[in-house]
DNA sequence: TGTCATACTACGTCTGTCGTACTACATCTG
DNA sequence: CAGATGTAGTACGACAGACGTAGTATGACA
């Protein structure tokens, strides 16, 4: 198991990744990083809601409140991914495959 | 170019890879580095030598002074590895093969 | 003589993650 | 009916690693 720390700096990364195919919400988001990963990460719930509130802050994504019928009509802060967004995901991901590279020929 | 940032956490883990093979001192290891990743890393004296402050700390490496006679019998501060270093080598390298393998399930 | 390369050291700042704790509602279990 | 568990967050302070800036000191080279 992984923690948040040794992603760090590619949490938001991730995040905005699943938000690319549809808006989601906070728990959503956490409990789909823990499947695909095969429970090899599960973020923290306090460096996933920070992550949102900077990325936000920063014009990667907007919030909007959603009353779903399915959870007893329960609110909930949805998040969009902003064209500004999807930019900066595309610009972490070449910044990872640069990374990915180098760190490897350090790495056994 | 990338920066130590994105690195963060394998700094480290790259400068005891390159001192697996020798003992060896800042400037080289600086030197080395950069090289080794064709430029696309250069890392920060700074973040290089708080590195070998706190890994003697940890135990990983040991230092030595030598006067070297081909540099005008300048003293430089040398690093070694240790046995707890290579065990911490190890660990972090199959930290990394695992955050890689979760990493690229969220990259395109 | 002055600039460049070498070889560091000191100190304070910043960012992202973590630990702990707390709220609130719904559902499930004994 | 109470209490545990799952859902869906918020608040706040601590911490570690990287960064920026600056300064020291030596030797080589032009």
């Amino acid at each position: 198991m992984i923690s948040s720390d040794v992603i760090r700096g590619y949490n938001d990364t991730i995040i905005l990744n699943l938000l690319l195919e549809e808006p989601s919400y906070g728990y959503e988001i956490s409990r789909r990083i823990r499947s695909i990963s095969e429970e090899k990460y599960v973020i923290k719930e306090t460096t996933l809601y920070s992550a949102f509130t900077r990325m936000e802050k920063n014009g990667y994504i907007e919030s909007f409140y959603q009353d779903d019928i399915d959870s007893g009509g329960k609110r909930r802060t949805y998040y969009r991914i902003t064209d500004a967004g999807r930019a900066y995901y595309r610009e972490k991901c070449e910044e990872w495959n640069l990374t990915q590279d180098v760190i490897a020929r350090f790495i056994k």
